[in-house]
DNA sequence: TATTGATGCGGGAACGTTCCCGCACAAGAC
DNA sequence: GTCTTGTGCGGGAACGTTCCCGCATCAATA
């Protein structure tokens, strides 16, 4: 230390003096203070963590888009999510490395992470493979549930379907169609699952409009298809994330009302569902909440430096919201 | 190194080994890679963070919105901005970490950060002066240009405005309106200084409406007032963040046609506005280019260790859509 | 005056790498 | 058979901290 040779001390002093640690007479405690703030002193944070033993870095991966790698912040569910997951990391101490989507790289193995985070894996997500295999902590959905050194927090999909079926039933819809895109994600297939059994139990046929990729357009288009569909579908449940008003305005293009000829509930955290013509009820995905509930759950595991798996299932939240009978 | 004691070799060779590097027999270098390989070992980050004197990792805070600090990432601009610094920052071989906004923070302290970007800091962030004054580079926007080590990538204001107004005139409008955040953003001061420069030159009264708070309810109260004024507005540029499709439908509740009635561009990234109804033009400040240049603009200045200040300037691109002429 | 105990500070090891050497040994040249 | 050159491997230092000690010094007690 340049600091200890200035101030006439040694290392070991000036470390002391500006942890607050130690026995020290409050002049030389003072005088490594001055010193150190006079020669504009920082730290090395890396020989810190290589001492303490732990570098307090948590990456953040995004399995779902693997295709264009970074597009998932488009989508307000996972901005949202970052967010918050972002915010709760470091409420806990920890920092997030943002990471690209894909394979273990060679570009990341020099960050000391002392976990990865995997928002929605892809379905046997090799990622999540390559992480477990590496020894790293792995946090991500219910999909890797059981296993040694993972730990997950999701979302009650079949309470969520179910729910959101029913409301649409309440409101009189008997034909509730469903646009999903098409993905592996285990949010989606269990969605699809849920309606079909909900359909089963109801004996209603099922409607299904795939969405090939993510985007407003393909989504778009996709319940325009799904309201033009003979016999017309009462009721929409749209999954794929699109922007609220634009299903609006499909229906509208389409000169159906909202929600007299088709009530319609929309996966999404997108605000702009509020302020909406008519206003849009939602399912909202709490990312708020499952990143909070994650960050506890993960940071008490890495504390505990328990392999033993944790994980903890939250309750979508229905937003139904009172349709303006606005004159279309 | 344990793997050194079961290969029995040393930890100078088994690194060698492990890193292409040096002078070994095959068989020796072979016998190290196995061994390393079958007890799963992984190399200390850290550790050789220290060694190498770099930790190759960038810090990334956005000023904008710092009284709820993640809520910037519900903006498409900020999404992109923020998806396409990090995949840049990777390519670079560097990793991007996410940090709150507010001031310098114990909390972040311990991270050993390369350089922290500042994506729109306020005037007179203070965030920016801590960072300077602790001597870590800054990368942010022109308003630290030319103070010894901070850079910049700026997208030039003037320019913007007076293409947007003069299309918007271009289409007819002679009155255009400026709806904008009321914030102290390098930007937002800009543009109302361009659009009042704008409105001098061509003798038109300036028509500016604040939006007190970011988010789609303000901002389309801002522009129903914008629209309400008397002598009522027959062009609109949306300065205030909000989704395109909101926009035209505030327009239409108040019984007017886009463009017939009143000529639209709103500044936005979100993609919906493509697929709006009618299509809206928009103004795009280029998120994925400005984290383009501007990274290798920091990692440049980075590796040459150059403490003199550089910067660079993009233009604006104006997306002009042209209307569908839809019958209201 | 000796013994104990507390106080104030510094020496040295350790964290896990990488890199500069030096040493041993073998092969080729004379 | 010696001298040189090259090859293969290991010892040790260094990166910048923190932490465990030990060694003085000094006051308080017997």
């Amino acid at each position: 230390m340049d600091v200890a040779r200035e101030a006439g001390l040694s290392k070991t002093t000036v470390s002391a003096a500006l942890n607050g640690t130690g026995r020290l007479s409050p002049a030389v405690r003072q005088k490594a203070v001055e010193t150190a703030r006079r020669m504009g002193y920082r730290p090395n944070a890396t020989a810190r963590q290589l001492r303490a033993g732990r570098a307090r870095l948590i990456g953040y991966v995004v399995g779902e888009f693997a295709g264009e790698p970074w597009a998932y912040l488009d989508s307000p569910y996972f901005a949202r999510l970052t967010g918050a997951t972002s915010a709760a990391a470091l409420r806990h101490g920890y920092a997030l490395v943002m990471l690209p989507a894909g394979t273990l790289q060679r570009e990341w193995a020099d960050l000391p992470l002392e976990a990865v985070i995997v928002a929605d894996p892809v379905q046997d997500d090799p990622l999540v493979e390559d992480l477990l295999a590496a020894r790293i902590p792995v946090f991500s959905d219910a999909s890797v549930a059981g296993r040694t050194g993972a730990h997950w927090v999701d979302i009650d999909t079949d309470a969520a379907v179910r729910e959101s079926l029913d409301h649409l039933r309440a409101g009189g819809a008997r034909r509730p169609a469903l646009v999903l895109p098409d993905s592996t994600t285990r949010f989606h297939r269990e969605t699809l699952a849920a309606y079909r059994a909900w359909c089963a139990r109801h004996g209603t046929p099922e409607r299904v409009t795939l969405v090939p990729t993510p985007g407003n357009g393909p989504v778009v288009r996709a319940v325009e298809q799904a309201l033009t569909a003979d016999p017309r579908p009462d009721g929409l449940f749209v999954v794929a994330e699109a922007s609220p008003p634009l299903v609006m305005d499909a229906a509208r293009r389409l000169g159906l009302a909202v929600p007299a000829d088709v009530r319609v509930i929309c996966v999404s955290e997108d605000e702009s569902a509020a302020h909406a013509d008519p206003p849009v009820s939602t399912l909202s995905l709490r990312p708020a909440d499952v990143a909070e509930e994650g960050m506890s759950l993960l940071v008490s595991a890495l504390e505990a430096d328990g392999d033993t798996p944790q994980g903890v299932l939250l309750t979508a939240r229905l937003r139904a919201r009172k349709s303006s009978m606005h004159r279309n």
